[in-house]
DNA sequence: CTGAAAGCGCTTACAG
DNA sequence: CTGAAAGCGCTTACAG
């Protein structure tokens, strides 16, 4: 490959000269900078990132760590960050960590150790860690998830997202109301269970125990889960859903009952990805502030990387509840 | 930060010694080396990759380009890949394209100049162009899209699939098939029309120009596809949906017209994520050898770095038909 | 078993 | 307007 030596020579200069012109940091006498951008072009010469990132300390990359591709809620999010960041000349790079804890302080260590300009990490687990960013002076951002070291963290407000789900199902007479949740209780599952229970306690409904069951999330636990409440012979008229991959588990238990969802049993579901509006009947749905996240998150990202002063240190956003059919 | 030099003077001993330890690439007295491994600890040392690679010209990192995350398509593939890879040593690092060739040739670029060790690039565009890899000497594999500087390319084989489909439908005496189609007609696509093509000679139905539909792929186009059909009154008993997008967006239509998928209308569709089983009625679909993929690519790009022999140059793997109830 | 020195390919004060 | 030189933080022959 072509080094900048290399087209310096050619072109009949030093090597600092072809660099001022790469970076446009000095002004060099534009006959001279034409010869020098013809040889550019004529060696296709590209400038080694490496070693330009171990002199300036910059990469123009940000990491963005998430649990797994594949999972559209992830995919509003880091589509308005890569919005707000490739506008400002930053690159995004990805790395899954598949929810293992180990694999999310590698993640960490390995962007920065690498020299990432910034860090997101979007939904990670519980003991996350961001320590080895802040030691390193790497600006980070947490989403969906308080990390004491994030000095920004934008959250969505899923305690009001329980409430308005279950709101919803109280509003339109329900008053057994199941709540199925992650097994895994982290902050937005805590939050959602908050939620529903002011939404009960605001509808004058007991809270009852024995309507909350927590599960595994997949399409397949969530089918799971509704089996055995059905072989418990619990009482209910409605289900809350903490999460959309236990609604299509549950929806299918109970088509294969023969109850109808949205006249036998309600249906609120969390998330709302465009599958949602597909599913028979049609899915009503707390819908997560996702493009807002995502540019908050890269906004804060920014203001972090220019030393800007920050604003506040948490941001929490509102969720909406989006009626179809199945409520 | 601390360097190898600050780690040098604190333990007493050159650089050098400092590398060899933490490279492990020469024998260093056990006392040196762990007074060395003490201070590195003492001073939470963690090398400078950026240094590192741009003497060694290796980053241990593997570039993969996709279209997006969000779909369940890629997750497979891509966790197979991840499976062998890190296996070596190798972390996986994802560039999202959005299906726009602009960013397809920047992701290429960014990754090259980064120094990555290998790039794959899965369900890349027509126009998809691996040459500035190759002409850095990065090794690349394509996967589902035959690029013709790729030494190595993995496909899915989409003319059996559309076969297999097809056949399906044919079989269960559905004579009036429909083929609902990507739009833009990849390879993938042009070769599932292939197999839907064959298999109708198969049964010795003559092929109808009049039930082939190309279409935007989402959901919400599949739906609107759905609706054209219906409005201009094509004479149907059964469709191949070449996209998983498509299909939801094609049973909404069904239903909201009270037709009865797997009676009165049979589908078969192309892709098979868990979502698939979950639908009402459970799709029959194509099921693709994500995982097959992954893997396959992940050791031919092993090859391709360690310089070992390629055996040969284009593996095409054979997709298989899961039967629900949609059929 | 250890160290001095060169060099990877850039950028950036500094000098002229 | 241009160039010589130092240096970013490592690795790796080479010498001893």
């Amino acid at each position: 490959m072509a080094t900048i030596k290399d087209i310096a020579h050619l072109s009949g200069v030093a090597p600092s000269t072809v660099s001022h012109v790469l970076n446009g940091t000095k002004h060099v006498k534009s006959e001279t900078a034409e010869r020098i951008r013809q040889t550019i072009h004529q060696m296709n010469y590209t400038p080694n990132q490496l070693a330009r990132s171990l002199k300036t300390n910059r990469t123009n990359i940000i990491g963005v760590i998430l649990p797994n591709i594949g999972n559209p809620f992830f995919t509003g999010i880091v589509e308005a960050l890569e919005a707000v960041l490739s506008r400002e000349g930053y690159h995004i790079v990805l790395c899954c960590t598949h929810d293992s804890p180990v694999s999310e302080a590698e993640s960490v260590k390995l962007m920065v150790d690498r020299g990432v300009d910034g860090l997101v990490a979007i939904c990670p687990g519980p003991q996350f860690d961001l320590s080895e960013a802040v030691k390193r002076n790497v600006p980070a951002i947490s989403v969906d998830h308080r990390a004491a070291q994030a000095r920004h963290t934008v959250l969505a407000d899923n305690r009001m997202g329980g409430f308005l789900a279950t709101d919803c199902l109280c509003r339109r007479g329900r008053s057994r109301v199941l709540l199925i949740t992650d097994i895994v209780i982290t902050d937005p599952f805590f939050e959602r269970m908050a939620g529903y229970r002011n939404a009960l306690a605001a509808h004058g409904i007991l809270y009852d125990q024995n309507l909350v069951f927590e599960s595994p999330v997949s399409y397949q636990d969530g089918y799971r889960a509704m089996e055995q409440i059905f072989e418990r012979g619990v009482d209910f008229d409605s289900v809350f859903s903490a999460s959309y991959y236990l609604t299509m588990g549950i929806m299918r238990s109970l088509a294969e009952r023969n109850l109808r969802v949205g006249e036998d049993i309600a249906i609120v579901s969390y998330d709302d990805p465009d599958a949602a509006s597909f599913t028979i009947p049609a899915l009503t749905a707390i819908r997560q502030p996702l493009n807002e996240m995502g540019t908050l998150a890269g906004e804060l990202l920014l203001k972090e990387i220019r030393h800007e002063p920050p604003s506040e240190h948490v941001h929490t956003i509102k969720p909406a509840l989006i009626e179809r059919e199945s409520a």
